[in-house]
DNA sequence: GCCATACTTTCGTTATTTCTAATATGCATA
DNA sequence: TATGCATATTAGAAATAACGAAAGTATGGC
């Protein structure tokens, strides 16, 4: 059903629309990171992002290796970088275009 | 402040993480379509598929026109498109590599 | 001016998301 | 096996989003 197929794409596109995530998804690029250290660079407390993390691995947006006492994230796809690239580039074109971006509208 | 770019970018990207609203972008395409032909192709109430028109214009995702009694809707940037299907191969990416795709996860 | 058509807005309800705090797990080393 | 460190999970509260029903607005024809 095409139905369902819109709500999986939803689902999947649904990591992209919390700040978090997205800095998340910014900040690790294509490196990995140690949880610790990007609850660090994100000052943001660690249980909160070992949920944002564990939503995005389920999603399969991050992959996760263990190297003794810590866990590295990565992000699985490079088209998620890409896609976010191109949001962010509609936003910014309105910026310009607008002078302004109504984020509650 | 760069969290703050984070906010916007995540309320724009939060029009994709609808199944609605995909279907939307889905059918417009790149062409226009009054707003009853396609609360008729959704097979949606027309106040429920006005409320989603109203808040992807006010993103800058869509943009209008009236012709007489009907109102025109189209996709006001090609990329929203772009970056839609590059999610969409993200998502099919991975039913292929999975064989399935976790949604709730 | 009056009515029909096409669409929009408001309001109340229900569902979903996000956060904090507290608790639990897994691994490494003594 | 006991302890400590890194990370995960759970529960519950607060904020946000989605929907239907009903009322509101704009346009065109009579």
């Amino acid at each position: 059903m095409e139905k369902e197929i819109y709500e999986m794409h939803a689902s999947i596109c649904q990591i992209m629309a919390n700040a978090k995530r997205l800095e998340i998804i910014s900040i690790l690029g294509n490196r990995e990171l140690p949880v610790g250290e990007l609850a660090e660079k994100m000052e943001i407390r660690m249980a909160n992002l070992s949920q944002h993390l564990s939503i995005m691995k389920a999603k399969g947006i991050l992959k996760s290796r263990r190297e003794g006492v810590s866990i590295y994230y990565r992000i699985a796809n490079p088209k998620v970088v890409q896609a976010c690239k191109l949001m962010r580039d509609v936003m910014m074109e309105q910026i310009r275009e607008k002078g302004r971006f109504s984020m509650s509208g």
